[in-house]
DNA sequence: AGGTTGACCTGGACGC
DNA sequence: TGCGTCCAGGTCAACC
């Protein structure tokens, strides 16, 4: 499901809501748990942590804690396609496919939930700070940006959707930043020119601060740690809108698979 | 090493 | 109504 726009939404959201709270207790259900560390690591670095706060990484999300004894650690919950972060009054009806349950000191209860369990929670024990696979999109320098993709084969889409370069670029940010700049998804990496880089660059921080600002794209299920659904899918030039008429030229936009993914593009508008 | 493909899961939409 | 098929916002491991 969640691209970085609906990842720092739920972040945010969840930030608002729980920051200082005291973890109670931890609960890990349903076997085979999606989890990246050991169930009792989990469980012996949250219980007591007070949480200082929540942000993102990549399409991560980091819960910053403070242990009893002083010592910083991190929860991270990446959401995989279908997972959602709720925080919720305990009284509330436990969702199908709860994998874990932070406890809050107040009664409440940060509920990770994910139907296709595809998502994944672990913890960073040491007082270093939890980086990601790659640079930021959102911060990164047009010159940097170039760099990534210099001498690369691969289509320019399958590049902006590797974590290990950018992180937190997805299915739809990549195709709606792709349509924006005007270059044709299958265009290999390297042979991009500089003023084509340089217009990616800025339509992808342009498309991610907008979609941001929107509360992300709900696409079927996607909502915030409120329930909320966020408004950017009403922006779409070209995700999910195969067949539909291009928004700029009136040509209907392509589907064709890349790299497994379905890529939406203008064949018109796109070059 | 860089690049590509299929596997991992559940559920919703659609066609017959 | 029900069954089968296809599709889905993401990674990974395994291959070339």
């Amino acid at each position: 499901m969640p691209e970085l726009p609906e990842v720092e939404t739920v972040a945010n959201g969840v930030d608002a809501r729980v920051r200082g709270q005291r973890i109670e207790r931890v609960t890990l259900g349903s076997k085979p748990e999606p989890l990246k560390s050991p169930a009792h690591v989990i469980e012996e670095t949250l219980t007591g942590a007070r949480i200082t706060r929540v942000h993102r990484v990549g399409k991560t999300v980091v819960i910053d804690v403070q242990r009893r004894d002083g010592a910083a650690a991190q929860a991270t919950v990446h959401l995989g396609m279908t997972g959602r972060l709720l925080v919720s009054q305990a009284e509330v009806p436990m969702p199908p496919h709860t994998h874990a349950v932070l406890h809050l000191h107040d009664g409440r209860e940060v509920r990770f939930v994910d139907p296709r369990r595809f998502g994944r929670v672990g913890v960073v024990e040491s007082s270093e700070q939890y980086a990601g696979p790659g640079k930021e999109p959102t911060t990164i320098a047009p010159e940097e940006f170039a760099k990534l993709f210099r001498g690369r084969k691969t289509p320019i889409k399958s590049a902006l959707l590797n974590q290990s370069l950018l992180h937190g670029v997805g299915n739809i940010y990549a195709d709606e930043s792709l349509f924006r700049a005007g270059i044709r998804p299958k265009r290999h990496a390297g042979r991009l020119t500089r003023a084509e880089l340089h217009k990616l660059h800025g339509a992808l921080q342009t498309v991610l601060q907008h979609a941001i600002e929107l509360g992300g794209s709900s696409v079927s299920d996607y909502v915030d740690a409120d329930g909320v659904r966020g408004f950017f899918q009403l922006e779409h030039r070209v995700y999910s809108r195969t067949g539909q008429p291009c928004r700029e030229c009136g040509e209907p936009i392509q589907r064709i698979v890349i790299g497994g993914r379905s890529t939406h593009f203008c064949k018109k508008c796109q070059k």
